[in-house]
DNA sequence: GTTGAATGATACGGTTCCGAAACGAAGACG
DNA sequence: CGTCTTCGTTTCGGAACCGTATCATTCAAC
């Protein structure tokens, strides 16, 4: 079962997407927010400031932020490692899973919805 | 040929396009960005601020703020309706046009790359 | 002309985020 | 013990964005 979708479809796919979450009043998440919140659940564990600044290509500041952000949300939530106490993991929460799920049954129904 | 995706893929898909986006040094659009910038390229002109406005469901000042840095970005443009002066008509310009077909094409990229 | 409605922009106080630099805490190693 | 490295956070000035309320401009109706 491969993806089989036009540059077009795949453009009309992502508009329908992001007004969705627009107009439900979900959280605004930008590029870097999706790209950390979707690493963290779809990637295996364990998650660490500097792992996920290494993958996005940015500065451990920007994930600091970021997390302090969607820690609020309640989308991540970190810890201490207790066998390196220099290290956070970041994990996943309820809440996370929640959103990310709902997000992904959001993306097939928008995707049912695209004309041939 | 209808879109065929789990969502789990679908999720992989989102996760390596925002990753993408954010490690070639791309635009970091929120949700509300992107859904004005595709709903600009691909829906039908006229745009307005009212309409961008109604079809987001959010406010005026949300539409004019997010145009503002848009506009500085240069991936829309913004005209007088020399029709009816009150409006103001939000148009494409060259470089958002090559950045929305350049993303288009990410996706299918990134789409190729998913596992069965 | 005058009144009223419609459109988009602006002002406000507050939050988030930026990149660069400096920081404290914790481990590694002599 | 001290030193060095690593890790994540904090700080700084500055920019972007939020929601609410208000604004100037324009048009339409009378």
């Amino acid at each position: 079962m491969s993806v089989v979708l036009r540059p077009s479809q795949a453009l009309r796919l992502w508009q329908l997407v992001s007004l969705g979450e627009v107009t439900s009043g979900a959280h605004d998440l930008s590029f870097r927010q999706a790209a950390i919140l979707l690493t963290v659940y779809l990637d295996p564990p364990p998650h660490t400031v500097r792992g996920l600044a290494n993958r996005l290509g940015v500065t451990k500041p920007v994930i600091t932020r970021a997390l302090d952000t969607m820690g609020a949300m309640k989308l991540v939530s970190r810890h201490r490692d207790e066998n390196d106490r220099r290290n956070v993991l970041i994990r996943r929460t309820v809440e996370g899973a929640l959103y990310v799920e709902r997000f992904g049954d959001v993306i097939i129904a928008k995707g049912m919805e695209l004309p041939a």
